[in-house]
DNA sequence: TTGAAAGCGCTAACAC
DNA sequence: GTGTTAGCGCTTTCAA
């Protein structure tokens, strides 16, 4: 049983003051300065902290926010939440992370959770959310923010990276570089980015009058097993010189495959990932990325949140944050 | 502002009972049929949920318990978070993750959060806390585990990999294979985890007859840049035909600068690096490594936690889990 | 088995 | 600027 420190009554009676003195004191309000000084010393004698149960209980709000993640071992999500957490501080909030394990049950079960302890708003990180279970949890009350899939006409906002223009730029570039027999690795359409990229490597080939080839388009799940998996039918069909991979841990598993097949990058394929992250530095030669701003998603997240608490922002907003590619050995000219 | 839903008075007036009796049935007490059909039966139509911040305020335990780790985008910690949440949430509790980053104030801040929150219990993942400041939030009355360091005479419970161990089973693997210029790089003696593996690389050297040079030790910042910088010190030197990496992050540096340098592994140095994550994977050749048990520290850590805020515990226990090696192919036979 | 009532620690409206 | 007080939603004691 925890042990019950000092409250606010032991305050007031060791400074001779009542409770809504030094209520208001702790809360911002005005009081004299002999109390101010007062209530600072017997708040540092008696160690006195406020009791949140009571404070929640009274004004019925937290100052916590939920953080609710399909994987916390994902590190391109966990660079995001580190990020988030950081930002939420500086504005005197405080944070639960949640792992669903991309299981849709348990993602309900930590939200019902979450609203039990009287989050102010969420900040939810997945590739795969309905329309359905947002409306029922916005419908309690709870401001959320989703970050890495866009859901329309959900009263909401939405922050991802600009996985079209990611993916077209990632194609141009293979393009510029002389391949035309340029492969793509991605993940079901039911996993937002995926589709997006799909489309972003679609809309560069049709802009260079390459025809797009379905045997060339690989999509699997969209993680280490699927980049596998997809790698090595990919090698089989020997059909090209380039591949899209669309997701930092498919291409760790390409990279398994790579390593299995001994195949030589860029000589006998020509690589662009997404996410320099671990990855990207620790193969050899080092990998071409795309990279997503973890740091601008987080920040843009928290002040779409923030602002939804508030009460100075209703409706749907959808923050797209540019994607950029770090160039490195992973490709070859073919001219 | 948060929507307030339906209180236990609402259920009580919809039911023609009093609060207490829908209490009672909320807590596991007995009431009669009939009631009971209809409390649940209400619940259900109110969408009822008990509110946190008044029983909390009320029964001063909050059923929740705080992960406090030093970031959150180290995999070997967040794979054992998962564990944890996981494991905690079968017994009904819930967790708060927080990130210290690895700084001292914050993790402080992060702690004094935690109790204000009312957790019941804390479990920190650090390779680094001092007695005292265990101590101080000990004596403020909650419950800690501490993961992946050893601190003597606190009163609170201790759960690591046996490194001792693990770190003398690499060594002799690679005496066993015919080497004796070993080196290893691992962390500072503030870092529990690399003091100790060098303790069990130093027995190993000891029990075999082999020499401890100073010169093949290599100590640096216990992540990804100290590991880079100490590899390419010990390739400077070229005094060793292996090395033992202590940690997951300095092996992920080591790597870069195996690529850098154009180094053959395990022609022109051998290789068993601490966990076998995706860095062991990735690489070509994968590499042998010291593999702990994430599955089973989570799950030991919630354990001793759990009997500790039973109250059926107290003192210090130290439970060491078993390292094994993973054999892969970063090791060349010298004979 | 049930209900009435006290009170957990705090905030905020109101009177001074 | 300060104090009095009601009451947030819940658990629990005690009496019926």
């Amino acid at each position: 049983m925890r042990i019950m420190g000092a409250t606010i009554k032991d305050v007031a009676r060791v400074c001779n003051v009542s409770i809504a003195t030094v209520s208001k004191y702790l809360n911002g309000g005005n009081v004299r300065e002999e109390n101010r000084i007062n209530i600072e010393r017997a708040i540092k004698e008696l160690d006195y902290r406020v009791n949140n149960f009571a404070r929640g209980l009274k004004i019925n709000r937290s100052m916590m926010v939920g953080i609710v993640v399909d994987s916390i071992t994902n590190m391109f999500y966990t660079s995001i939440i580190s990020i988030i957490e950081d930002c939420l501080h500086t504005k005197g909030y405080s944070s639960i992370i949640c792992e669903t394990r991309r299981q849709e049950e348990i993602r309900n079960e930590k939200l019902d959770f979450l609203l039990n302890k009287g989050v102010d708003g969420i900040i939810i990180l997945t590739t795969n959310i309905t329309k359905e279970q947002l409306e029922h949890y916005i419908n309690r009350g709870v401001s959320i923010v989703v970050i890495d899939c866009v859901v329309n006409e959900a009263d909401c906002d939405f922050v991802t990276t600009d996985n079209i223009s990611g993916a077209y730029q990632a194609t141009e570039m293979f393009i510029l570089k002389g391949h035309t027999k340029i492969a793509i690795i991605t993940g079901e359409d039911k996993e937002f980015s995926a589709a997006e990229r799909l489309k972003g490597y679609r809309r560069a080939l049709d802009d260079y009058d390459i025809p797009v080839c379905d045997h060339l388009i690989f999509r699997d799940s969209y993680d280490l097993e699927g980049g596998y998996k997809s790698f090595k039918k990919l090698v089989e069909n020997k059909g090209c010189t380039a591949v899209l991979i669309s997701n930092y841990y498919m291409a760790v598993g390409a990279v398994i495959a790579v390593n299995e097949e001994n195949i030589n990058i860029p000589g006998d394929i020509s690589i662009i990932c997404f996410d320099d992250l671990e990855l990207s530095k620790v193969f050899k030669p080092k990998l071409t990325s795309v990279s997503q701003s973890t740091a601008e998603i987080g920040n843009e997240a928290v002040k779409l949140l923030l602002s939804r608490i508030d009460g100075s922002n209703s409706g749907c907003r959808i923050v797209r944050v540019p994607a950029k590619i770090i160039v490195n050995n992973s490709i070859k000219k073919m001219y």
